[in-house]
DNA sequence: CGATGCCTTGACCAACCTCAAGTGGCGTGG
DNA sequence: CCACGCCACTTGAGGTTGGTCAAGGCATCG
């Protein structure tokens, strides 16, 4: 397991830096591995690493004190993770399927930003492209309705695997109802009314359970926004 | 108006270069002024310039086709405003007072990142924070009542005027109710009501128009988290 | 002084939530 | 191999929050 070999290399990160330069980056990482359900860490906690997915999913959540959740993303395999600049990272992360990551500690990994500015150009590219999607997120809590908000979450799901080779339909949905119900604002019991409406009406089919085939993606676009 | 009497200077990203550094910086600048109501720029637009806030208020939204808004954040002095990766804009912004800005072009302030590391390291602190703030709010979109999400709000906006120097109370309150509406994923009524509701229950005051005065912060900070 | 725009208030309504029961898949253990 | 329990998911009935629609107050600006 090297950089070498890193299937989703060109995806995520590490893609900054060529085969002559990642040399210093694999020598400051530590592969790990979750188990489904496991925490990765807790929001609060001193933010000692930032990671790489190479594999399976996690999520990620803020939460109040009475219980409620917003998991305000799902990372898939070459996403990136642990940007915090205050004290302690702004959200918990937990394993969402089994899933490996690469590990770097946030000092060693910062000392390597000022040898390669390209990293660090990277990097501030990934913040970009998240901060437009926690936007975009935004506009879905804050104006889209249910039928709008799970259309939405099924295309920029489906948008995702595609980034990365994978089947685009059908979409794999590693999470339960009850992350997506907490990652769109709604309740377990909406979300599966939806899925059922969805169904009936012919936009989507579950071949299996955790994989959704998008029948009509256009007519999902449509809903998606309103139209 | 130049950096050298920039009385926000100490705030905003220039912060990242000290006075010997500055001038480059300065080359590139020009400054804008916008009356209340302008536009600054449209969502798509190409992303031709990054901006500094050095006066006034900014809101920046998002549309959807049927005209449905979501406020993503309200700018006020010191902010940053501009990055985007990939092609145009991910959002419209819009003046909410008579506003001034500094004005770079992506280009040469890109330039300026590779020649001074300090301020892309600023720049990623800023992206940092945002990122946090927008996990902040879609846990108010996707899981706080009416109630607590204008608790939330003015306790957010007393802390940024803080941080700025202004008076945390009464607090300023520069935008309309239907930008705060936009803001919160409510309707102007709603946001209304419950403002009256806050008065009528002495958490706050409103000595005049665009000022509000937290009577309570305790009670108020209490409401925001829904305990 | 009238017009305009913003804000407030009230009555009613509907989307989504809550509460509750039922289904189905899967692993465990008899 | 089947019975059982567990858990995720589904479906239904009814309630609540916040939205919709409508009217009225109150500034500012000609």
């Amino acid at each position: 397991m090297d950089c070498g070999s890193c299937k989703i290399r060109h995806l995520a990160l590490c893609s900054a830096l060529n085969d002559d330069e990642i040399g210093p980056l694999e020598a400051i990482v530590r592969r790990v591995r979750l188990e489904a359900g496991q925490t990765l860490f807790h929001e609060g906690d001193p933010a000692a690493h930032v990671f790489n997915v190479t594999a399976g999913a996690l999520k990620i959540y803020k939460l109040l004190p009475d219980g409620r959740r917003q998991v305000t993303g799902f990372l898939l395999e070459a996403d990136f993770l642990g940007l915090a600049n205050t004290e302690g990272y702004s959200y918990g992360a937990e394993a969402v399927t089994a899933a490996e990551l690469c590990r770097f500690p946030w000092r060693e990994f910062n000392a390597l930003l000022d040898e390669f500015p390209k990293l660090g150009n990277r990097l501030l590219g990934i913040a970009d492209d998240e901060l437009a999607a926690a936007q975009e997120q935004m506009l879905l809590l804050g104006r889209k309705s249910a039928t709008e908000r799970v259309a939405s979450f099924l295309l920029r799901l489906s948008e995702r695997w595609k980034r990365r080779g994978s089947p685009e339909s059908p979409v794999s949905l590693p999470m339960s109802r009850a992350d997506i119900a907490d990652f769109l604002g709604l309740t377990t019991e909406t979300v599966s009314r939806t899925f059922s409406r969805f169904k009936r009406e012919g936009y989507i089919a579950t071949p299996e359970s955790h994989q959704v085939a998008l029948l009509r993606k256009d007519a999902l676009r449509d809903l998606a926004e309103g139209a």
